[in-house]
DNA sequence: TCAATCGTAACTAAGTAAGTTACATGAAAC
DNA sequence: GTTTCATGTAACTTACTTAGTTACGATTGA
């Protein structure tokens, strides 16, 4: 799994975990899907478990599923339970007592409310389903093609 | 200068010329403002005098000078001229030929061009005046209270 | 009881960005 | 023209972050 890339490893895990609904995938299934080890795909998806979003069991026949139906599980959730940030700039204040430093904090903390509640929204529009929507779209397009050659 | 802090360190220095139009600043003072060293900072807005934001000229009584007024720089120029990313996941295909993937990967890439079209026109509405404004307006605030003091 | 599975701590490896040193280049002052 | 002050930039070091790995305890079903 590359840096940067856990919001979209954590949906291609997610989207073949609703496609096998009722059957429990073990951390080496889902560390194969993104080519990546068991322990990474714990740790990463840990929080999405205490989130509610994904729940786990141990031992024989264990492993992961779906903590709820696709439709009811918004990449805004997912992003928050991933403790990924929505912007990338930080805006700690490193000159205590400048103004000149809080005059830029001051604007650009206005600009990350702003910003951090319209990608919110946008995220919270797009469902887990979509995603499983668009799959499919792809797959049968693709059955299509091959069996017309 | 901490990590992910380029923007705010670089509104900051920009101020900071801003306050003092005629006059060159060095790397060396530039440097002390967000507490880091002269190469870092060369280092750091060269981007912005290839856009044309700043100028720099060397020898003596050489230093930097904003390009143009702060009234037509806006952050968003800053924020490219500093080869910032406005968002922080990465969407590369990691597993090629795999429709998941495609699929996560098309729906987020459709997240992130609205979403980055958003931010950026967000950040074209912000200028260096903007800021600067918001500066002395804290330093006249100051100016008064310790005046009643 | 055994095998499968997660939970998690501890360590290693790799990548990124800031910090530092060194020196070449250019411009003004004398 | 030589000296001084400044940027430009390459090369290296250091610090930090995060993925990868190993190890092992806890839990569950056969």
């Amino acid at each position: 799994m590359k840096r940067n890339s856990r919001l979209s490893s954590t949906l291609h895990i997610l989207v073949h975990m609703a496609e096998k609904p009722e059957q429990a995938l073990t951390s080496e299934q889902l560390a194969t899907f993104i080519h990546t080890n068991p322990v990474v795909v714990r740790r990463t998806i840990a929080g999405l478990r205490d989130a509610g979003i994904v729940t786990s069991s141990r031992g024989h026949g264990g492993g992961w599923l779906l903590g709820r139906a696709p439709e009811k599980i918004s990449l805004a959730e997912i992003s928050v339970a991933l403790g990924e940030t929505l912007l990338p700039f930080s805006t700690e204040p490193e000159s205590p007592g400048c103004l000149v430093e809080q005059a830029v904090i001051a604007v650009l903390d206005d600009f990350r409310i702003a910003a951090e509640r319209l990608l919110a929204e946008k995220l919270r529009s797009i469902t887990l389903a979509d995603l499983t929507a668009d799959f499919r779209r792809r797959f049968d397009l693709i059955g299509v093609s091959s069996h017309a050659v």
